[in-house]
DNA sequence: GGCACGATGATACCTAGTGTCAAATTCGCG
DNA sequence: CGCGAATTTGACACTAGGTATCATCGTGCC
């Protein structure tokens, strides 16, 4: 499991540690996308502050991507690796993800508009799941 | 100034306050988006909690929007009223407001092709605006 | 096996924001 | 105008989420 995530990690020049195989282990079971808080109560032997390090480092590695919420809070997932869009439920919490050239098409094309230059975008969907709309 | 947010707030069945007031001007002073520390700080008279309220207020009310930053902070700006998107220049901090129908066509049908009701959606661009790209 | 350096845990701290509650203000009404 | 109910305020304590510090520990490399 995870095989790619590790060998991510080390060619990036970070170590491989016991304590961060049982973190990808701990985001490889998750089912849904967790909080650091939840994380953390699963993985009752490894401090707090490493958790919030780790993740940290699995984000900016695109191991894990962040998710943030309508009301301001955040969760992760494992990232698929692939530039995505999020649909996030409000119900059950569920994500879809989606990529869409078009979308990307628009965000670029405001962008020169404006006369940026584009760093990254965000794009997040919030709405109902079709298995939550009753 | 801000004779129409003073309508909303009273419409709203709200009460037009002397700090609320003094709330407003400062956020129509504020030629750049602000933080809710640094309006604080403009208001040395007025309570830190009761200027998060105000603020919060304000953002249900349209009559300021919420600027989530790329490194996960918030800032605030005096809202336009019209739905819009967001350009963030990570150089001077300035923001570009800009709607386009075809971006938010494009929002739509991801939703409806995934089988969500959407709610409500956001969509920051982070770049370097024309002034701050050398 | 031994060493240098990165990673960890404990802890303290920080930022952004909320809950509580008594005191002060506003606004509608007479 | 003046009164009273209801809203708002400020001070304060508190929470959630996240970061800095630093001594100790574990990895990876030779």
């Amino acid at each position: 499991m995870a095989t790619d995530s590790v060998a991510r990690l080390e060619d990036t020049g970070h170590r491989l540690t016991a304590t961060r195989r049982a973190v990808l282990d701990a985001i490889a079971g998750s089912p849904r996308p967790f909080t650091i808080e939840e994380l953390s109560e699963r993985l009752p032997d490894i401090g707090r502050a490493t958790v919030f390090r780790t993740v940290k480092l699995l984000h900016e590695l695109d191991i894990v991507c962040r998710l943030p919420l309508e009301d301001g809070g955040v969760r992760y997932q494992r990232a698929s690796g692939e530039h995505h869009h999020h649909l996030i439920c409000g119900g059950c919490g569920a994500v879809a993800e989606f990529s869409d050239p078009a979308l990307d098409a628009a965000i670029e094309r405001n962008a020169a508009a404006a006369g940026f230059a584009l760093d990254a975008h965000s794009a997040e969907l919030y709405g109902r799941c079709a298995a939550c709309r009753g």
